[in-house]
DNA sequence: ATAACACATGAACACTTATTCATGTGTTCG
DNA sequence: CGAACACATGAATAAGTGTTCATGTGTTAT
């Protein structure tokens, strides 16, 4: 039995139709592959960056802390809405806020998110 | 006049209320916010990795190219949904594809990609 | 204590999106 | 040419998402 045959399952003919080229391959990856888990958690973290509204609240921050007024202002969306982008950022682990007086002062949460924005930046203009 | 009283207007009010102390700050990067256009972009960018299936796909790949057959295979999904998905992949600039007889041949597109993948792995195991 | 302010949150709606099913396209081989 | 294969694509449906509106929470000032 070779390892073309152990592959060439019931699930999988196609592998020996297409001159199964990349079996040995396959079957490496298919044991170091990234699990669903973190694969979802991955997902989700791109996810948080994925609206033009939050995108636009991270490029913000990049130029230092500021409160909810002051995103509402400059991004020029209600502050329910910011609101609720900022409770999206922060549940991704994208933004941490601190509180002074009445105001909640919101911030980058660490540098992962600056590098993730400017390769992203970078990318488009290509 | 001073700045306060020019960014005091009808519309935004709070700014004084709540102490008006980044005035300065959101003045400065009114002039030199991202444009809505690049903000649109990145965001599709960022979409592109949002989905559970793509990141399966994209972490595949980084593995080297493989053919769609294979990607169905490892990822676990329909052919019909992995297609539908590197669409999307290749939209967003992040993969390639090579033909070789019936075959297409999938590969990340550069190195940006296999380096916002790393940085997002890396955030969400902390 | 009461009012005003800064912000959060729940519900509802319009909109987007991922998968499935069926079918179409391009390639190789006999 | 025609059949088989590898893959793409359009339509449809179910599930998810962002905004708005109304209201709730925590803080400061009078």
């Amino acid at each position: 039995m070779t390892d073309k045959t152990e592959l060439n399952c019931i699930d999988c003919p196609h592998h020996v139709e297409c001159g199964g080229k990349n079996i040995e391959l396959v079957k490496r990856l298919a044991e170091k592959m990234i699990t669903e888990e973190e694969a979802y958690y991955v997902a989700e973290l791109f996810k948080a960056i994925s609206d033009l509204t939050r995108v636009r609240i991270l490029f913000c921050l990049l130029g230092g802390e500021m409160c909810v007024c002051d995103i509402q202002e400059l991004v020029g969306v209600t502050q329910s809405a910011v609101s609720h982008q900022l409770r999206v950022l922060k549940q991704a682990g994208l933004v941490k806020y601190r509180r002074e007086g009445k105001s909640l002062y919101y911030s980058i949460a660490d540098s992962h998110v600056s590098t993730m924005l400017a390769i992203g930046l970078e990318h488009i203009s290509e």
